[in-house]
DNA sequence: GTTGATAATTTTAAGTTTAAAGAATTTACT
DNA sequence: AGTAAATTCTTTAAACTTAAAATTATCAAC
């Protein structure tokens, strides 16, 4: 098994090894949860690399920039962590970060003094712009050889695994919160 | 909107929050992405909750048990950093732990005194199934509500993803491995 | 006006993770 | 046989990440 030049492909190892060896003994819902992790993981992995060699910038940082991007009048840390889907206190950490490079800021809430609201800086905005469309130019790449069909029915079906999942969460028990307060009539 | 009990359905926010408001500004690969990052994070989240509070131990953890328990004669460091996805510095920290645990043992290679082969212990072994048995039966939980064939699919479709995104990968040159050594006739 | 429950974030301790340098060993070349 | 290059893993420094406790603030109930 050769490609072009007469040498061997390269062989790769990831998640997904030694699945296809016993394929009874691995439910497919497994398969398919492996198969997710090991696409994410490879697409992470190159993504990290070039941010760091192109732009000396860090994963989670772009990410977090990413979303105060999207929302021009600042996000309050509590939702920031949710819509990074990261702890509060990694939240904590990452702000400082980006606010000592000076790429975001941070503002006291005017109704609530316990609540800070960040948004992006002109500077950190103009950063930002340059890494977005690199990093969308890489996703193309990597996606380049599946169809704009068959992406848009990847799309599609994890959205119905994402309610999925979801909804088995919402089936848990509640862990006493917000469900018991504010009994106003 | 509400569910059974006539209280509002929860609002989730996480990684896709604010891509619906402004479609043309997102291509469809970006939000294919983002959906796998929530989907994948979503799982994982739910997964390092379970198996802290039902089995005291880690996801990272799990997950290198989950690759030694598949080859009983072990393997490779190496091996294991490209199985698991992480750096070699991280695998040899994650052994470490495991070891002290008692659930794997390393030996050095016979053959190669640089190299460690890492195996699980019986011990581990028993703890693992327990553990991999609870595992996959949150996954199938996660998933009761997506078809079989709709996770055939899914899977299907994301072996295309994972090809094109291995195939964009190698099309990087190479830095400077194997390739331009060992001119042997 | 006071109080207890809740909320929002920070801090803490521990674990994970990376990239790069270092050490020991193996392999290829001359 | 000697040497250079490559390999395998460990160590280091720094960043990220978690869960839980702590701190500060808010708000509904009384």
């Amino acid at each position: 098994m050769s490609d072009s030049n007469g040498t061997p492909e390269a062989v790769h190892l990831d998640a997904e090894y030694g699945l296809a060896e016993n394929p009874d003994d691995h439910r497919s819902e497994l398969r398919l949860w492996l198969r997710m992790l090991t696409c994410t993981t490879l697409i992470e992995t190159e993504i990290r690399k070039r941010l760091r060699e192109q732009f000396d910038t860090t994963l989670p940082r772009f990410d977090m920039m990413a979303q105060l991007y999207r929302t021009e009048e600042g996000v309050l840390l509590g939702e920031l962590s949710q819509r990074m889907m990261v702890s509060n206190g990694n939240v904590t950490g990452l702000v400082e970060r980006l606010v000592q490079e000076g790429l975001i800021e941070r503002q006291v809430s005017e109704t609530d003094r316990r609540a800070t609201r960040v948004s992006m800086t002109p500077h950190g905005r103009a950063v930002f712009a340059e890494m977005a469309e690199a990093h969308a130019e890489w996703i193309s790449d990597f996606m380049s050889s599946v169809s704009e069909r068959d992406q848009e029915r990847l799309w599609s079906r994890l959205g119905g695994l994402k309610a999925s999942v979801r909804g088995a969460l919402s089936d848990q028990p509640a862990q006493g919160r917000k469900a018991s307060r504010r009994k106003r009539t």
